[in-house]
DNA sequence: TGCAAAAATGCAACCGCTGCATTTACTCGC
DNA sequence: GCGAGTAAATGCAGCGGTTGCATTTTTGCA
């Protein structure tokens, strides 16, 4: 068997001769099951407390085919993550008329990243838990870092791709600094105790304050937005 | 005994009780020993490839010592990082009259993250060769953002506390900015095939780039510096 | 030289993860 | 409805990183 996360959720998807109905939907139901007593488990008794064998048996499969569902013990926690890309590089596809990089790259991120996942229920559901436990654990909060390289490389390449005179590096540079400022900011304050409005208030914030150049930092700043 | 990791290099100051002489220069050189022989079993035949007892063996210890050296496999490439982040956040404590938070900023990411490591040799040596082995393994790519991640948190609380008057959350926007931007940039580059010297380049600009705000991106630019 | 602390070692075990072979479940064409 | 073929689930055995514990060796110092 090849591995399910490799096919993704293409399957579910209606037409293209894939094998459509009941396979899929019990496909996704455990898929399900898994992330959810995973999210509980980790909450009750830790992350490194918990075994995958517990989490298998939890949603009633067998420890061998959890890694048909997730490649690690990590990725069941950032299941939404290739949706959350695609979002974001879906709103970079399609800059409006005289949108500068700067901006389309701004609104790509607010809509994405801090905009609340609406059409997924799972996600918003999990999102206050799931961001707990990452910052918790080292290892999680590793493999999240890691995730967002790798999307920012591709974001560097679709802004590139809107803007074809706007050099690669450039736009790479941008988006490095835009997601690293909102990164670092949100952390800032979710260690300093802010809630997370506030924590959503400093990353566009965060936006803001690179938008207008760092130069303008100890200054008294002309026309700070909002 | 207790792990030498937390001791770090603390037992070779002089003066303090601690035990001065035969026993740490051994200590260094088996320390040293370990990091070239992982180098050089890594670049041989691959980081996964490679087993801890193999490491171990060619330094000459028992595979259970490794870990007194390095917490982790991924560690013993890493052995430097404190003593870079130690640089970075010493000239964050000492601005110089009248410069700009900003300004400091990128005068501590230049001198520390791309100036060549001169006094330490070890480093220098092995700098391009951990390169690439950080950029072909993805478990060694997490391991240097994490860490690069808590390191610009300290950044941060360092800046702040080199101005007072700035907003903590600001701050770390503003060292997230930067070396968000470094980075995506460095590695865009990189992946691009430039050279080492115009990665450099590269990472130089972004910060340029950041200071003087991305909204000057798309536009003919106001005096861009080099 | 002898003693106490530090360091190194050996041993056993846990757990994440993988490859392989086997069995079970489902889908589709007839 | 049935059989063939494919996808999925499972069991098993093993590797390797990591840890705790008990033991032995080494080192610094009186």
């Amino acid at each position: 068997m090849q591995p399910l996360h490799l096919l993704a959720r293409c399957s579910t998807l209606p037409g293209m001769g894939g094998t459509p109905g009941w396979r899929e939907t019990k496909k996704q139901r455990t898929r399900h099951a898994l992330i959810q007593h995973a999210v509980r488990l980790f909450t009750e008794q830790g992350y490194e407390a918990t075994t995958i064998a517990e989490i298998s048996t939890a949603a009633e499969i067998s420890p061998r085919t959890f890694f048909s569902y997730f490649r690690t013990k990590e990725d069941v926690l950032f299941f939404d993550h290739e949706t959350r890309m695609a979002r974001a590089l879906a709103i970079l596809a399609e800059p409006r008329p005289d949108e500068a990089p700067a901006r389309l790259l701004r609104r790509a991120l607010l809509d994405s990243v801090l905009a609340e996942s609406a059409d997924n229920q799972l996600a918003a559901e999990l999102a206050t838990t799931r961001t707990a436990l990452v910052n918790a654990e080292p290892a999680l909060q590793a493999r999240e870092l890691h995730l967002l390289f790798a999307t920012q490389r591709e974001l560097a390449h679709a802004l590139h791709g809107a803007y074809p005179g706007l050099d690669l590096v450039d736009a790479a540079a941008a988006v490095g600094a835009m997601v690293g400022a909102v990164t670092i900011a949100a952390a800032t304050a979710r260690a300093a105790g802010d809630d997370e409005d506030a924590v959503r208030a400093a990353a566009r914030h965060a936006v803001d304050l690179v938008l207008d150049g760092l130069d303008t930092l100890g200054r008294p700043a002309r026309g700070r937005r909002r």
